[in-house]
DNA sequence: CGAGTTTGACCGGCGC
DNA sequence: GCGCCGGTCAAACTCG
């Protein structure tokens, strides 16, 4: 797994400089991931006790097409406290709370992908108010205790997929949604541009990082992927 | 029996 | 004011 990560890491790396040098030459259109959000319109929610400053986090992560699922497995334990099917898609929409601390205002939605429903959408609101990511946990189904869990998302046979990993904003999910769902001509350059500019992106390739060393070791921690991780800045 | 899920009811914001 | 809609509540239920 660390030979086949650390190939595909190359070959990304070294698409990525081709690409940069490419946009060196001449264009700064198209600024991705710079799209603010009024901080009121979160403020806003009548029931939001804990004011959450920063925009949604959005997590991509493909499931198995059996898999029906609304788990995404990213290291907090959530507890489910209802579920909606929304207008704009027929999938229902699950809503957690951390259950890791009793007064952690941490929440999130999952959804499926309107356009390939192996995919879940997971939209997170507000900051775990509480220090260390439980390594295993996740949106536990029922009866489910920590101890139960496999050790590490890397032994996880529902091997899921982490797609992507950042701080996307509603037009970036947007984005995304629509590049999915062009046919497959002419896709393969929009992909490359929304992967070209989400390489760009440092908290990206952070969040990435940080995902693909904990779904292996579990135990790495920021610190050690501030020293060893050498992120090309150009 | 406790912890977690399900699901219909309810609440409040928003657009018309 | 009214209706729609997303988000939340809470009683009933399930499971280990």
């Amino acid at each position: 797994m660390l030979e086949v990560l650390s190939s595909k890491y190359t070959v990304l790396k070294s698409h990525l400089q081709e690409i940069n040098k490419e946009q060196h030459k001449g264009m700064s259109s198209n600024q991705r991931g710079s799209v603010t959000e009024p901080i009121t319109d979160a403020n806003k929610r009548r029931r939001l006790e804990f004011p959450t400053a920063k925009k949604p986090l959005q997590i991509f992560v493909r499931t198995l097409p059996t898999d029906d699922s609304l788990i995404v497995k990213d290291g907090y334990q959530w507890r489910k406290y209802g579920q909606k099917v929304t207008k704009d898609n027929a999938s229902p929409r699950a809503y957690f709370r951390c259950s890791m601390a009793p007064i952690c205002p941490a929440k999130k939605k999952v959804q499926r992908c309107l356009h390939d429903k192996s995919i879940l959408v997971a939209t997170y609101d507000g900051e775990h108010n509480h220090g260390a990511l439980h390594e295993s946990s996740s949106s536990t189904p029922r009866g489910s205790s920590v101890a139960k869990q496999l050790p590490s998302m890397a032994n996880d046979k529902e091997a899921m997929d982490i797609l992507a990993l950042s701080r996307w904003s509603q037009t970036d999910s947007r984005h995304i949604e629509e590049v999915m769902h062009q046919d497959n001509y002419g896709s393969n350059i929009k992909v490359e541009e929304y992967v070209s500019s989400l390489i760009k992106d440092p908290e990206f390739t952070m969040s990435l990082a940080e995902a693909v060393a904990r779904s292996i070791t579990g135990e790495i921690k920021q610190q050690d992927l501030d020293l060893n991780l050498n992120i090309p800045e150009e």
